[in-house]
DNA sequence: GGCTAAATAGAATAAACGTTCCATCGTTCG
DNA sequence: CGAACGATGGAACGTTTATTCTATTTAGCC
């Protein structure tokens, strides 16, 4: 970064909410008392902009009304206003009318086809929304650390985690990654590949599947380390898994829409290869 | 229904968006004329609501904005603050501060895996969401009816869509749905298992896999009804297919969520299942 | 420690907006 | 055909909310 700090001198406005808070992250520290403390309290807060008054930002910054306008102006706008449409854009773009058309395909009346689609669309959308919300970095970064020093990666899902870890089974293999998917298939199990270096990741949900269960433990007992995938709360698994990550699917009557766990395999998965060659 | 109109009459506010787009179908077609084009407009666009003003909701009906007012307190509010509220509070409330959630996700740095997970987040929630806005639901009826005849439903799908193919053949275990599950394990089709009754549902996405278009002309000519499951355009497989079910899933990098394409891959299970049992 | 400049808070002002009211128009029913 | 009622549009009103201004305080610098 150059000398000089030209970064609270007049620039035209944030056209995007990107931009927006690249310009807060500029300004960071660099700000009077009460500037900053609007700066703090917006950057936690971005997504209720759209929706307040200068009042109640004030408040919620613990400023007078004026802070905030100065703090617009700094920030390249004119006002309070200008700066409240760009997050009432950036809202109504998000939103155009999902909104209304889930409601007319529910609408279409109980056991229409269409009305299931609506349900099982907002059920994955909460999933993700969940998963964004609860993701645990550190045990995420410790998980990738694992596999990505593990030699093979072996992989095990049964029943309704399958359809994941073939999934995972078929990026590896694009990626590059050893991994073996542990399918069941002819009855056999693949204990025997199981070698020192290698890790297992296991993917299973309660009611846990007792040949996951008994792959993890048989890998615990070899020495390998388990990383699991699974929902909340997994207390039983604390026994024989090094790792434990945890996602909350929602689901729509009897089934799940898997939409939160294979974003975070997928992301598991890129992530390890992408450590695996630098 | 019971004689009279006593809809219009006055009563209590609708508590939440659904009970207010209730009271907007017990309302239509009883109406006066300015009324109903407000009606009419705020039903196909109820998202606006949150952040319009009176004089853009009353523009878009083609009404002056006394109209509107009259028509916010038919609906049982006071005015027109009052109902936008309403859903003020719903819009809020379903993006609490997801939106800022994922920025820092994101923020965290390129190649993090948080970083990666907000990606693939995103990605699933685009996809989603393209679901909702283009899904035919014409052609999904005319799915569900052709799978629901068969006698058995084969399932096709080799490479990314074998995740989506396995699992729809758990659903359909579980539903108590015969189907079979070509997974060409031990290089073995299954094909003479296609007997006349049947149906074939294949899950394929461009590039095509030659086994999938295989087992689907080979169906053809045994006369058995296909339908497909694939992403737009589907121009190739007009010639092989009965019904073409379209899905777009936004990709992140090489990979896609498979949230849509599992969304609607349930969707079609469940409501097969539920017109059987009729 | 005093001088200068920036920062701050609160009140005053102005604009935007929701709401109400009333005169006019159209419709229906006697 | 005419009276009565409901619907309509537009203007006036009052409230809410953004914005500006200025006296006062605070911080920095010689």
């Amino acid at each position: 970064m150059p000398k000089g700090e030209p970064s609270t001198e007049p620039r035209e406005a944030p056209q995007s909410v990107e931009a927006f808070r690249d310009r807060l992250l500029a300004l960071n520290g660099q700000l009077p008392r009460r500037l900053q403390q609007c700066a703090d309290h917006v950057a936690t807060h971005l997504d209720r902009i759209a929706l307040s008054t200068v009042a109640q930002v004030a408040h919620g910054a613990g400023v007078p009304p004026s802070a905030v306008m100065r703090f617009c102006q700094i920030m390249g706008f004119t006002g309070f206003a200008e700066m409240q449409r760009l997050f009432r854009d950036a809202l109504s773009r998000s939103a155009p009318d999902y909104a209304t058309r889930l409601a007319n395909l529910k609408a279409g009346g109980v056991g229409q086809p269409s009305t299931l689609v609506a349900e099982f669309v907002e059920a994955g959308r909460q999933s993700m929304e969940a998963l964004a919300r609860d993701l645990n970095e550190d045990t995420l970064n410790q998980a990738v650390a694992t596999l990505a020093r593990a030699r093979t990666i072996h992989l095990a899902g049964f029943r309704r985690s399958f359809p994941v870890a073939s999934y995972l089974a078929y990026v590896f293999d694009k990626l590059g990654v050893a991994a073996v998917l542990h399918d069941g298939v002819a009855g056999l199990g693949h204990r025997s590949s199981l070698r020192p270096g290698d890790a297992l990741l296991a993917i299973t949900f309660a009611p846990y599947s007792e040949e996951t269960l008994a792959l993890a433990s048989h890998a615990r007992d070899s020495g390998l380390p388990v990383v699991v995938l699974t929902d909340p709360p997994a207390s039983q698994l604390a026994g024989i898994a090094d790792t434990i990550l945890t996602v909350t699917e929602i689901d729509f009557g009897a089934f799940r829409s898997l939409s939160a766990v294979i974003a975070l395999a997928l992301s598991l998965a890129v992530a390890v290869a992408a450590r695996r060659e630098t």
